[in-house]
DNA sequence: CCAACGCTATGAACAATGTTCAAGTGATTG
DNA sequence: CAATCACTTGAACATTGTTCATAGCGTTGG
């Protein structure tokens, strides 16, 4: 069912076809060295956008590329590597969405405006990209391999797109209380997108996830403007 | 590493001697059909909590039953089809984790208890049964395969749980609101924990995880509590 | 009893992976 | 022109899940 055999043919040799004539006019390879690191970012990318991260395959790539299997490896340490480079730009892409909505205006109303705003602009990433925050948020990498530090402050920065109107609606509180509650709305917020996106029967489901943010940001908006020590009383 | 059940291998194999009416216990294989399938659910389950579902080995598991790498192919037609009968199970315990709590209060009160009491619940399963949880909601089945409709049956049945004490914070609304709002709390609590436990740096992450959902349910109850037509008011 | 049949388990073979590394290639240098 | 060196290459390797011709064993018919 799963790995069907068409491949067998497609993706070999070429070596008993006199490759002699390297023919290094350039196929794809502009300069030489930073650029295929560059190049193979490009079409990471490209694939992730066209049939999800699940498709990267190390031999596609570097078909592609223009250059050897081992070649990948001169430039990443792994395939691992290569996809959180990826991973790095898509979280920067979201950031940008996020951060292109500007600041709230300077009340309640405004901030509850803006937090919708931004739970919108995340649906909106997440659809209409939906292979790449596929691969920011599905993709796993292998066992013992970490995401580096810069991918987590990355996160952190997003966040802080929630924290700021919150201090319209939650004026008195600690800097600490309002980055847990921006922590827990943008967490919220995404598992509502996540759990939304996930299954794809039903009818729909985009409306239907708007819908419960709205009840969710404004419902929590709403009950932390009455009850403000709800944020502060942590423990 | 460890090819360290080699003994049970020669045990199972030595029943062919006969014994159809065997009337000491076969070592391993007690009946015929049934029970390899049976055997294989467990040793996936036993596998997961000890390893990770990363780490289920079609030949690891037949070692481990005792039988041949073919003979899983004999009662299931991949492995997906056996990790998805093992999410089922697992997704059943989470249900009974849930309804174990049993009914709310019939107040605000009690049930903004209850919810909150749900939520940890929750945490509490991930976070003791982590490998297990990992299993059900990171793990992708391979491309084409769908889960089975029991599963999301499964889930809407868990989402109950929460839709239940809400008619006690919102009592006028109607029963489509109230599923939307239920559904909202869950995949956002489900969000909080998985953007929580998903980063493991930092230190004892379950209280501020616990803290995220405290201010996100006490938040959502008392906004609806102030304007309930916030669950009603969907676009 | 045994011969023939049918079902089931078997495990070698296969295709598709990521990764390694000895060998090759071409430029630079002495 | 030879030697050296940096870099590239792709065949080989180790692991995967999956398939399928074959062998084994119980049942049945004569």
């Amino acid at each position: 069912m799963n790995k069907t055999n068409a491949t067998s043919k497609t993706t070999t040799l070429k070596k008993t076809s006199g490759k002699k004539l390297s023919a290094h006019a350039p196929p794809i390879g502009q300069d030489k060295r930073g650029n295929l690191r560059d190049e193979l970012i490009r079409i990471t990318l490209r694939t992730i956008d066209e049939k999800g991260y699940q498709a990267l395959r190390a031999r596609a790539l570097t078909d592609e590329a223009g250059c050897a299997l081992g070649g990948l490896y001169t430039v990443f340490p792994d395939m691992d590597a290569l996809i959180i480079t990826a991973k790095l730009q898509i979280l920067d892409q979201l950031d940008a969405v996020m951060a292109a909505l500007g600041p709230s205006k300077p009340d309640a109303g405004g901030a509850t405006a803006h937090l919708l705003a931004l739970a919108d602009a995340y649906l909106t990433f997440a659809t209409t990209r939906l292979r790449r925050w596929q691969t920011l948020f599905q993709h796993r990498l292998s066992e013992d391999a970490q995401l580096p530090e810069a991918y987590f402050l990355r996160l952190s920065e997003i966040f802080k797109h929630v924290e700021k109107p919150l201090s319209f609606i939650l004026p008195q509180s600690s800097e600490a209380a309002r980055a847990a509650t921006g922590r827990a709305l943008f967490a919220a917020v995404h598992g509502i997108v996540v759990l939304g996106l996930e299954q794809r029967l039903g009818q729909t489901p985009v409306d239907a996830i708007r819908t419960q943010f709205h009840i969710l940001v404004r419902g929590v908006a709403a009950g932390l403007t009455h009850q403000p020590d709800i944020a502060n009383a942590a423990h």
